[in-house]
RNA sequence: GCGCCCAUAGCUCAACUGGAUAGAGCAUCGCCCUUCUAAGGCGAGGGUUGCAGGUUCGAGUCCUGCUGGGCGCGCCA
């Protein structure tokens, strides 16, 4: 109730300060000295160098053309017409033209109040203004488990999720299933080769098939539930089939006979192979992304989109849009005539439709289905997937500006100071699981996502196992079990924490511990519009490893638990707020935060 | 060859989207546990931001051209 109250009362630094400025830039109007049509941009930055102040403005700078006048002296005519505000403490003009705003001590940590009534929601911002996006992500082919490069278009999705949520979007999260095509063909076929080879007839492997051993599991389930029902003599399937690569024939050719012959020689049992290998796959992926902290609204089924004949209707609609035209027998899309680098086929001679096709239905349904912003994480080799997309976007008479596609670049990963080579062909990776079990959840998901998405990535394996020092998740996670211990001490004494009083003598807290971390606790809120709109949550990781850094130097500085209560109620406060914030910008990333360590 | 991405301390990376003296961690070297968790703190050294121009009050950030690395350029997905 109290807090209901305080919550709407409360502003920001930052708006306060706008606010002044709003009112000097219009009395400037008025006497003349700025043109009445002027709208200046307010550009107001956290200081880096605290000699400058907390907070500071380049307003002078940016008028100075249209008043005429330098910098500095534009400066002083806007601070000559600032309105007292009791949170300011001083102003002053400094370098080429900056206004530099020092904040009163006492108003620094009104903050701490507004996070203790927010709580898990301190931080949340509306310039998502209620907009519905659509963010799909990972999307990997359901022909095998996730590897560490998923992990990392995982990681980074559920991130940026999250804080779109936070930021005001309405969020849905989707996985779109490449159930349909050719190399679902492949592992079914894969599959059934492997179930034969159970069942005792020696077939050999196809060179194109999907090696892992993860194949055996579904074989092995097939026989449990139908026997050798589902078999046919060795001879029958590899008779008059053109040889494999291992015969020095094309693999190619070899496993698109097998399909064909699979398909020929099971008729509607081929789909039973087909969904055994599908089901056991694309449940091994959720589950291994669950673990992982990443969960979606939707898994979107490419064959649903063909089976609903939504593939059909868009290649209909950009056929009525004079989009399409036929050569050597396939459907071309004319992409080019929308800045891609040449017209892209939608539907082969042979009559199947290609990835691309299913691809547009798709986004144009999601579309359809009254999303503002389509938000696809994909891996950084796709990026010459984009204009073909978003052609198709716009003869669709859609925006292409409402989809953003956000590309993510591959991570390499280290050990024992040697880089891991992976190949997908031969079953040699390493699995997203593997990494799990191996560095844990938390370092996992902090790693992918303390980085740039753009940036190349180094993943070191031993660093991120390392339960030491140069792991920067445990700094961060310590800074948090450090609190909740501090607070358990406090408890055992009988002195439980009272936030009305602590926050009742925030003049106690003197120490400059205490007025960097409530400065911190400030920042969050535009950090959090700030990596929502560029969609990077690396800034997130960067954020807390200072907070972190704050709460450390402040236990060094300052003992919290005191015999003096009312300084002991208001330190434990601030660091109840620090806890707070840890944990809400720790949620985002999706990593723990463990009360003991 | 064409297109996209990247290049910042010895290493891994930031830099609030054009702002002040380019910052962290690791590594190196000094200090600090009879004190609520030393998985911590304080301090030092370390830079021509790949190179050359340009834009302006001001450039790591923007524009052009190079150099070097990654990726992409299928009737594959």
């Amino acid at each position: 109730m109290v807090f209901a109250l305080i919550k709407s009362e409360i502003e920001s630094m930052k708006t306060i300060i706008e606010q002044c400025l709003h009112q000097a830039v219009d009395q400037l109007k008025t006497d003349g000295l700025l043109p009445e049509s002027a709208s200046p941009k307010m550009h107001i930055e956290n200081t880096k160098d605290k000699a400058h102040g907390d907070l500071a403005t380049n307003l002078a700078m940016m008028l100075t053309k249209m008043v005429g006048q330098p910098p500095r002296e534009v400066a002083q005519a806007i601070i000559d017409r600032l309105p007292e505000r009791a949170e300011i403490a001083k102003v002053e003009i400094a370098g080429p033209g900056f206004i530099n705003f020092f904040m009163a001590d006492t108003a620094k940590f009104d903050v701490v109040a507004q996070v203790l009534a927010q709580k898990d929601d301190y931080g949340r911002c509306q310039v998502g203004q209620g907009r519905r996006v659509l963010v799909e992500f990972v999307s990997a082919n359901p022909t095998g488990p996730l590897h560490v490069g998923h992990g990392r278009g995982a990681a980074y999705g559920a991130s940026v999720a999250n804080l779109l949520a936070l930021a005001g979007f309405k969020v849905q999260k989707e996985y779109y299933v490449n159930d349909a095509g050719r190399q679902m063909d492949i592992l079914a076929a894969s599959t059934w080769v492997r179930y034969l080879q159970r069942c005792g007839e020696s077939v050999a492997f196809p060179a194109n098939g999907y090696q892992g051993d993860y194949i055996y599991d579904v074989a092995d389930a097939l026989v449990e539930a139908h026997g050798n029902s589902l078999a046919h003599p060795a001879e029958t399937v590899q008779a008059g089939l053109p040889a494999d690569e291992s015969d020095g024939g094309d693999k190619e050719a070899f496993i698109d006979a097998l399909i064909e012959r699979s398909k020929t020689l099971l008729k509607d049992d081929f789909e039973i192979v087909f969904q055994a290998a599908l089901k056991a796959i694309l449940q091994d992926i959720q589950e291994d992304l669950a673990e992982f902290g990443v969960t979606f609204d939707e898994w979107f089924s490419e064959r649903s989109l063909m089976d609903s004949g939504l593939v059909d209707a868009a290649i209909e609609k950009l056929q009525q849009a004079g989009k399409i035209y036929e050569q050597n027998g396939a459907l071309w899309f004319r992409s080019s005539e929308y800045g891609d680098e040449k017209d892209r086929v939608v539907v082969r001679d042979n009559g199947l439709k290609t990835y691309f096709a299913s691809d547009i239905a798709y986004h144009f349904n999601k579309l359809e289905r009254e999303f503002d912003i389509l938000i696809d994480v994909w891996g950084a080799d796709h990026h010459g997937y984009v204009p073909r997309v978003k052609a198709a976007m716009a003869a669709l008479n859609t925006d292409p500006d409402a989809l953003q596609v956000l590309l993510v670049q591959f991570a390499s990963l280290w050990r024992g100071g040697e880089k891991l080579a992976m190949s997908t062909r031969s079953g040699q990776f390493v699995t997203l699981r593997q990494l799990r079990h191996d560095v844990g959840t938390d370092a996992a998901r902090f790693f992918y996502v303390q980085r740039k998405s753009e940036q190349h990535m180094d993943f070191d394996l031993d660093l991120a196992k390392s339960q030491s020092n140069e792991n920067p998740i445990y700094y961060i996670q310590y800074a948090h079990a450090r609190i909740c211990q501090v607070l358990n001490q406090a408890a055992e004494k009988g002195w439980a924490v009272e936030t009305q009083v602590g926050l009742a003598h925030c003049d106690l807290l003197e120490a400059e511990a205490e007025k960097d971390l409530a400065i911190l606790l400030a920042k969050y809120p535009e950090l959090i519009a700030r990596a929502a709109t560029a969609y990077e949550p690396h800034q997130i990781a960067y954020y807390l490893k200072d907070l972190a850094q704050g709460l450390h130097a402040y236990y060094n500085a300052c003992q919290f638990v005191v015999e003096a209560s009312e300084l002991r109620q208001a330190r434990l406060t601030l660091i109840c707020a620090v806890r707070q914030v840890l944990q809400n910008g720790l949620a985002i990333l999706g990593v723990d935060a463990p009360e003991r360590m």
